[in-house]
DNA sequence: ATGGCCTTTATCAAAGGA
């Protein structure tokens, strides 16, 4: 099962690329933030089209996420229960046992700002929401833009944003936060190249000189960090004709049905004369 | 070097993103 996020900076410049990127990468459920779109906009027909359901919760202007997938999902909900918030950043679904949540987490804009005390309650409530979800579900996938990137080495120069938006201290606290409810950041399960990023600044080419964050994750609960066998950042993207900012990343997880589809392709081959 | 780019909405610039 192949699940993986993408901030695609606007669904109606970017549906070229999402569908083309489905296509080529196959993914079981791709979760998308900032697709900027009202729900009457939302290009259902192009998504059904290249085989895919969709669910959505958007707004003018700003924000807004969306959940496609091969299979349908249930049990949608589009808020933190009890976090009272117009902004469209949360959508989850349950497909197949597992729940799915997918999060725009606010941008904050500086340490100063309002937005910033607004971006920490907000993760105040997602800890808590994760907090019982985790008790209700096994496999638990959280993933999308975070706007926090972890560590020392998911910052280009370290120097340069110490202190500031989207690398301070209590930010990747809250992320810390989350790790400490169990979940696994799943591009840290495995060995990576250095200098892996997901976002860069589309001024001062900040991409060819490769000056980025990541702050787009996958966090798995243990039950799925288990059967995780692969998390990547698809850079490819970033090199298109007007691309996103954001890279998008993919987990792969072996399902057991998927292990017993295995096991009975090896089970044919082997009673094969 | 405190800007630089991109998207949206709504004008003939401003706001927000990260």
């Amino acid at each position: 099962m192949k699940i993986a996020t993408w901030n695609v900076n606007s669904l109606k410049i970017r549906l070229p690329h999402v569908l083309d990127w489905l296509a080529a990468n196959q993914p079981d459920i791709l979760c998308l933030q900032e697709t900027k779109l009202q729900d009457e906009n939302f290009p259902v027909a192009e998504i059904s089209a290249a085989g895919y359901h969709a669910i959505y919760a958007g707004q003018k202007t700003y924000n807004g996420v969306a959940l496609l997938s091969k299979r349908a999902g249930r049990e949608v909900v589009t808020a933190i229960p009890g976090f009272i918030d117009d902004q469209k950043r949360i959508l989850s679904a349950i497909y197949d046992d597992v729940r799915v949540i997918c999060v725009y987490v606010p941008n904050g804009q500086s340490l100063l700002s309002e937005k910033y005390q607004y971006k920490l309650k907000w993760l105040g409530a997602l800890n808590a929401w994760l907090r019982e979800l985790l008790i209700k579900h096994q496999k638990l996938v959280l993933l999308g833009d975070f706007n926090i990137a972890p560590e020392e080495c998911d910052v280009h120069d370290v120097t340069l944003w110490e202190g500031q938006v989207l690398f301070s201290q209590p930010e990747r606290e809250a992320f810390r936060e989350v790790l400490g409810l169990g979940f696994a950041d799943s591009f840290r399960l495995f060995d990576q190249p250095e200098k892996s990023y997901t976002w860069w600044d589309y001024r001062m080419m900040a991409f060819r000189r490769n000056m980025g964050l990541r702050i787009d994750h996958i966090l798995l609960s243990p039950e799925l960090a288990k059967i995780c066998t692969a998390c990547t950042i698809d850079r490819a993207t970033r090199k298109l004709e007007r691309p996103s900012d954001h890279a998008p990343v993919m987990v792969e997880v072996t399902m057991e049905s998927e292990e017993s589809e295995n096991l009975s392709l090896i089970a044919g081959a082997r009673d094969d004369p």
